[in-house]
RNA sequence: GGGGUCGUAGUUAAGUUGGUUAUAACGCCGGCCUGUCACGCCGGAGGGCGUGGGUUCAAGUCCCAUCGGCCCCGCCA
């Protein structure tokens, strides 16, 4: 009988297990993943995290051995021990690495016995509340193993970059002050200074700027942040992003350094070559072009602007549109597969859902339009329109007029959901652009005043400093956003350094000194003793780790995600508390 | 805060215009089976349809409310 766990120790894992260790004894431990029981011999297939192996018993070779397999069921826990043999001619399964041999079992240990899982793990679709509640059951499914794997795989990458480029990895505190502008806080409540909270961090923005002055000159963490805000397929109210700031840099020092970072992971993590420098585009073309500051440019189908064509048009519609200070614009679609009534009149639902009121369309043919718009326009606007969009016969161009706002969210949108429905880009093309030259804020119409873009750190350009008071909205921002394939990755920007400027800022947004002090007062004092230039950049992990994997939601790369509700359905919180802890926090629920 | 969608055995689903004891597959349990790999064959046990009201002679099917999962808008970098 062997000793299995203290002597007969593992010998390797399930799916190592390979033709060079034909006749040698091997140990190995796993999940009996399914069990084949033929009356005489009995096949198991042994799981552990690197797959699967077959293991044989037979009662030939092993009465007693036949017989304790025969209590084995779905997921007990087994040790074995076995020779390793090639399969019988014709017995190979090529669809399993370990398909041409198998381990003839002459010692088995039932570590632990299972209830019968709730589902199995072969399926696909199970409803994801079953899934989440038995999340430790659903992470024993290979594909959600990989996506762990890869993760930690990205974040080891991560950490070797920097660590080799002179970087030093600082923690910083989780238990913080709340501060205004950004996120919703989580908050958390003191028990020694009642009737105060702390918050969690957006991020750890301030106390990484703090290291800069502090002069440790090259910072990076791997590190959780709390955004209490409503999710999304790619939004979990804790989520990790990698932290970086520098000194004494400037933004393309940030970025030649970030693109060796997507390099190496993606080199290390997919074995795939990073084309670099990635492009860079300008916000504002961002904007015109794609409708969206985190443009997927895997694909073209670009927005024209058709406002100046259409200025004096006797279609009274976007006429009227343009005089109020909209815009028209369109996108072509190439010699498409034809759409349908009923695919062009989903097409305007969807634009609804991003405000716009409705969705012009037309096929172009060799002389005319075939378009419900196509009486409303004069010969030459419609030649004009096909030149402007360079249409050929078999093209259609969907138009929508509106403000600037909506015109972009819903021609923006649309861009991707024709290319997704049309199959624009491959699955594996990967597109990354830096977005540049963002502006500093933009008018609240909720608030009344101005807010930051980024946030109220971000350095105006230079140059534009003038404008700070007279035309908030025109001033630039040395900000810069990471998109690949039309998801932002990542963003940053370099900081403002110099007192005068930041109060100059803070009074733009309408902050008073005495709020200013009283929120970061700590980050102003510091700018005073020697504060270098710096900057630096956050990108998010599981969002990188989703575009890696292939992932469609953002839990299937986090090991225990929350649901929409930010619920863990695996824990059950949130939850109530005792009256006690109540007390002791001198709270009270209202 | 809002829009959409889903909720029927352990799981995945079907369930006609409301009409006898609510279907199927897989899984599970028992029996048989020495080469399977989604093993096979025979037999069996599981649910009263998310929850609570209502309409009706009659509700899984209709109405209202409520809980929960997912997607989206707002929000969020």
């Amino acid at each position: 009988m062997s000793n299995f766990l203290t002597t007969d120790k593992r010998t390797q894992y399930c799916a190592q297990v390979n033709i060079s260790d034909m006749g040698n004894e091997v140990i190995l431990m796993g999940w009996a993943h399914r069990r084949r029981d033929h009356g005489g011999v009995i096949f198991i297939d042994l799981r552990d995290r690197t797959g699967i192996v077959q293991v044989v018993f037979n009662p030939e070779t092993g009465k007693d051995v036949h017989t304790e397999a025969h209590k084995i069921r779905s997921e007990f826990v087994l040790a074995v021990k076995g020779v390793v043999r090639k399969r019988p001619a014709g017995m190979e399964n090529p669809a399993l690495k370990t398909g041409e041999i198998e381990v003839l079992v002459s010692d088995l240990e039932i570590l632990n016995e299972s209830k019968t899982p709730p589902f199995s793990f072969d399926e696909e679709d199970i409803s994801e509340n079953i899934r989440l509640k038995y999340r430790y059951l659903d992470l024993r499914r290979p594909a959600i193993q990989q996506n762990l794997f890869l993760r930690s795989k990205l974040a080891a990458a991560t950490r070797n970059y920097f660590n080799d480029n002179g970087f030093i990895e600082v923690e910083t505190p989780f238990l913080t002050k709340s501060t205004p502008e950004g996120a919703r806080d989580y908050l958390v409540p003191s028990r020694i200074s009642k009737g105060m909270f702390y918050a969690l961090p957006q991020s750890p923005q301030l106390f990484k700027q703090l290291l800069m002055i502090s002069g440790f000159d090259r910072y990076y963490q791997i590190v959780k942040c709390f955004r209490d805000e409503d999710l999304r397929a790619d939004r979990q109210p804790e989520f990790t992003q990698i932290d970086v700031e520098m000194s004494f840099i400037t933004e393309n020092d940030i970025i030649n350094i970030m693109e060796g970072l997507m390099a190496e992971i993606f080199r290390h993590c997919l074995n795939r070559e990073l084309p670099l420098p990635f492009p860079r585009l300008g916000y504002f073309d961002a904007i015109n072009r794609y409708g969206k500051d985190n443009p997927d440019v895997r694909f073209g189908l670009e927005l024209t602007d058709l406002t100046n064509i259409l200025r004096e048009s006797n279609f009274k519609l976007f006429r009227e549109v343009i005089a109020k200070g909209g815009v028209v614009k369109a996108i072509k679609l190439d010699n498409t597969s034809t759409l349908s009534r009923k695919e062009l009149d989903d097409l305007r639902d969807y634009v609804s859902i991003y405000g716009a009121k409705g969705l012009a369309w037309a096929r172009v043919n060799a002389a005319d339009w075939t378009s419900p718009i196509y009486k409303f326009l004069s010969t030459e606007e419609v030649g004009n329109i096909n030149k402007q969009v360079s249409a050929s016969a078999g093209d259609i161009i969907f138009f929508v007029a509106d403000v600037p706002r909506v015109v972009h969210d819903s021609l923006g949108n649309l861009r991707l959901h024709l290319a997704k429905k049309l199959k624009l880009y491959k699955p594996d093309d990967l597109s990354f652009v830096w977005i540049t030259e963002f502006p500093l804020m933009e008018y609240s119409e909720a608030e009344k005043r101005y807010v930051s873009m980024h946030h109220p750190f971000t350095s105006p350009y230079n140059e534009d400093l003038s404008g700070l008071t007279t035309s908030p909205d025109k001033v630039r921002a040395r900000a810069y956003d990471l998109v690949l394939n039309g998801s932002e990755i990542g963003g940053g920007s370099i900081r403002i350094h110099r007192k005068d400027i930041q109060n100059q800022v803070f009074s733009v947004l309408g902050l008073s000194d005495e709020e200013a002090r009283s929120k970061f007062g700590f980050l102003l004092d510091a700018l005073e003793y020697g504060a270098p230039p710096h900057g630096g950049i956050a990108f998010g992990l599981d969002r990188l780790t989703m575009i890696m994997t292939g992932a469609e939601s953002i839990r299937d790369v986090i090991a225990f995600p929350k649901t929409q509700k930010a619920a863990c359905l695996l824990s059950d919180a949130p939850s109530k508390v005792s009256i006690e802890q109540l007390m002791e926090l001198s709270l009270k629920i209202v």
